[in-house]
DNA sequence: ATCCTGAGCG
DNA sequence: CGCTCAGGAT
């Protein structure tokens, strides 16, 4: 029984089973990723909005020319005038829309929560989500990156290499899948332990970056290659 | 459909 | 060197 042929979105002991042997898998051969790599939970935050549809690298590059300015905190970036904010985070991409929505996050968490991102995180995961949710320019992946590694709390990450991964594994039918769809099937197959979360999550992205690629997949070197489905990539 | 850079490849 | 493309949100 998997959740291809049954009801979907229920807990499935096979399924919980599988998707902690491939946890286990990626953690032994990759190890621990420690993640995430950010000074301060603000710092976290403007990360999370700067890596939307952006490789890390380029997220380090505009961190630190924000640091450099002296420009990563909240008056810090609400001071900037918008083409000098920016200008700063160019190397992330899309600079102009992230000038916008940096801003825009920052006047929110000046507004609604005294400018401490500790009043925002003390709300329960549900209303972290609503409330990450209702801001623009924040949607389900970047919330609940904001969620699980700055808030510490446990939901699971859901991105393009989640997707792509366990498509290939044969245990979705489709990478087109719903975003909170396929959050359901991990959430509801494994124990809600923000550590889990925070290490599977990132030893997806290592995996897919490295072995699982979209393009020339390496599929001779993966540590998931006898449990893969159809050998399609083989 | 659009917004953008940087990595990868020929 | 120039081209293609990955990557979220609206």
């Amino acid at each position: 029984m998997s959740f291809n042929s049954g009801s979907f979105c229920s807990k499935d002991e096979n399924f919980s089973y599988k998707l902690y042997n491939i946890f286990q898998k990626l953690f032994e051969f990759w190890g621990p990723q420690n993640w995430w790599p950010a000074e301060t939970k603000f710092e976290m935050v403007v990360g999370a909005i700067l890596a939307q549809s952006t490789s890390w690298s380029s997220v380090e590059k505009a961190i630190l020319n924000l640091k450099k300015a002296n420009a990563l905190t909240i008056e810090g970036i609400l001071q900037t005038p918008d083409e000098v904010l920016a200008n700063l985070i160019r190397p992330a991409g899309y600079y102009n829309q992230k000038a916008r929505r940096l801003k825009d996050f920052c006047n929110f968490l000046k507004n609604e929560f005294d400018s401490d991102l500790n009043k925002l995180f003390s709300l329960d995961i549900f209303e972290l989500r609503k409330k990450l949710l209702s801001q623009k320019g924040i949607g389900f992946e970047t919330a609940d990156s904001i969620i699980l590694y700055g808030a510490q709390k446990p939901i699971f990450v859901v991105d393009a290499y989640t997707k792509r991964l366990f498509y290939r594994l044969g245990l979705i039918e489709s990478e087109k899948i719903e975003y909170n769809q396929l959050q359901s099937i991990f959430m509801e197959n494994l124990e809600p332990r923000t550590s889990l979360f925070n290490e599977f999550h990132a030893l997806i992205v290592k995996h897919c970056k490295e072995i699982c690629r979209n393009k020339k997949p390496e599929c001779k070197k993966c540590c998931l290659n006898e449990m893969c489905g159809a050998g399609t990539y083989k």
